[in-house]
DNA sequence: CGACTTTGACCTGCGC
DNA sequence: GCGCAGGTCAAAGTCG
């Protein structure tokens, strides 16, 4: 906290020694002119402390005193304004951080993966039946994730992985469509060259064009063909607890159809994003079953539009969950926490807690589980990445974690429409920048960010802050998402 | 009056 | 071909 220190002591600097007094001294001399007299005895009594004058001179003593404790009490109301500015910088940040750490650690999983199929392709060379029982294992959900992985790709996806990483950065900061998420971030995956030169927002039926450009046979474009026709249908489902009808990711939906799933007594109801016209994102919203407090949200399509702030934590969230189901690195449909091939415990408290990716619905879908209370998980799956991060936010309260969308899209949605100034933030990024990046492409910054010992420290003193002032967003927030006219659908 | 929800009808794919 | 289930359409109703 060496800078905030430092920063107070300018403050106080400027606070004492700016035109505050002389000018409110002119003020009242001009305004006031009766208490003239009274205001220039107290400069004078302030300015002859050595004054034998017995009576005025304790008298001027005691407004000495009582000044004094005014300036004090105003130094203090300035320090008290001050630290909940920073508090409120430091709260936005985290919930941007936590965000992109989630996307960061998606990309990382999927890094592993291609790490370890490539160790695993030098070892099958040596010895063609190692592995087997694997590929058993997962033969059945596993095989849309190889599908992915045989578009001839994968050795160059894993050659190119750092430049691309780099490119997809600068592509993605150009592109104005933020929210696209399935579809385009696997598009990047593939065929990172051909974001258009403006860097404009796609229309929705640009991809199955452009698709296949590799140097393969008319049999693999077939196939890659097919591949990505898939991977347009693409899904990713979202579960988590919630009251409402829907949960608030920062878009604007209509509902056209609801319909009475089989083996599910709660209806599922059908959106389509109305945020621009021909957008062709929609989603599913459905309770579970078994337990009627979890909603799940199933998100298809890529929007063609620019996202709200407030919309981007989803969609990056959703975006990085997809990207790693397309890019084929899950080996398993198991899920990412139950794999060997992640470290336990990389989820980041606040984020989904549980990702599983599921081949055996018609269009390949990852899962998001933000119904896991962080708290209960096992304590061998409490070994960050991070250091700086378990201790203090896997105490944060389950009703907190259990809602890192709402945090991270509604709070951070607020926090940047409310904040204005975006860019008085350490390690912010520029908004124009958030729009058009949402996912793995912040990780650079998140990076910077959480490698910042002092960054580490603000974080800390500002979680506890965080937790009470979440709690009473929350309870704004859900009284937001109740109207007199319907059941809590709208969110903007 | 426009935007939105509701809800029954319709379309499509799939299994038998 | 038939029935079922999922998904979508569109007219009617509702609300501000």
């Amino acid at each position: 906290m060496e800078p905030v220190d430092h920063k107070r002591a300018v403050n106080e600097m400027d606070f004492f020694a700016g035109d505050r007094s002389s000018s409110r001294h002119v003020k009242i001399e001009t305004e006031h002119p009766g208490l003239l007299q009274e205001q220039a005895e107290d400069v004078n009594t302030g300015l002859n402390l050595l004054t034998t004058n017995g009576a005025a001179s304790e008298k001027s003593s005691q407004n000495l005193k009582e000044k004094q404790r005014v300036n004090q009490l105003a130094d203090a109301r300035s320090e008290l304004e001050r630290v909940n500015a920073e508090n409120q910088r430091l709260k936005l940040t985290l919930n941007q951080v936590n965000n992109n750490y989630f996307a960061l650690q998606m990309h990382l999983v999927s890094l592993m993966q291609r790490q370890r199929n490539r160790i695993a392709e030098n070892s099958e060379a040596n010895n063609t039946e190692i592995d087997r029982p694997m590929e058993d294992k997962t033969h059945g959900e596993s095989i849309v994730a190889m599908q992915f992985m045989d578009l001839g790709q994968a050795a160059k996806a894993e050659k190119d992985e750092i430049s691309e990483s780099s490119s997809r950065d600068q592509s993605a900061e150009l592109s104005g469509s933020p929210g696209n998420t399935i579809v385009e971030s696997m598009e990047r995956r593939e065929n990172n060259s051909t974001t258009t030169p403006e860097g404009l927002p796609q229309p929705p039926g640009w991809l199955p064009n452009k698709a296949p450009k590799l140097n393969s046979t008319s049999k693999d474009n077939e196939q890659a063909q097919q591949t990505m026709a898939m991977i347009r249908k693409a899904r990713v489902s979202v579960r988590a607890r919630s009251e409402a009808s829907m949960i608030s990711d920062g878009c604007q939906w209509r509902k056209y159809g609801q319909k009475m799933a089989k083996g599910n007594p709660c209806p599922r109801a059908y959106y389509r994003c109305t945020m621009a016209t021909g957008c062709p994102v929609r989603k599913q919203v459905q309770r579970c079953a078994e337990d009627t407090t979890i909603l799940v949200t199933t998100y298809e399509g890529n929007h063609n539009h620019p996202l709200p702030p407030a919309a981007m934590a989803m969609a990056s969230t959703t975006s990085a969950a997809a990207s790693t189901l397309l890019s084929g690195s899950m080996p398993s449909a198991d899920g990412i926490m139950n794999s060997n091939l992640v470290p336990k415990g990389t989820m980041l408290p606040g984020s989904p807690s549980l990702v599983t990716l599921s081949a055996s619905a018609p269009f390949p879908t990852v899962t998001l589980d933000l119904t896991h209370n962080p708290n209960q998980r096992p304590l061998n799956q409490l070994h960050p990445i991070s250091p700086h991060w378990p201790h203090n936010l896997s105490s944060l309260p389950p009703h907190l974690l259990g809602h890192p969308i709402y945090n991270q899209s509604k709070l951070v949605g607020t926090v940047l429409s409310s904040q204005g100034n975006i860019s008085e933030l350490p390690g912010h990024l520029p908004q124009n920048q958030m729009q058009g990046h949402p996912v793995a492409d912040t990780a650079a910054t998140v990076a910077a960010i959480t490698a910042d010992p002092n960054f580490t420290a603000a974080l800390v003193s500002a979680i506890s802050s965080i937790i009470g002032n979440s709690h009473r967003d929350n309870g704004g927030a859900n009284s937001n998402s109740t109207t007199s006219r319907n059941t809590g659908d709208n969110n903007t």
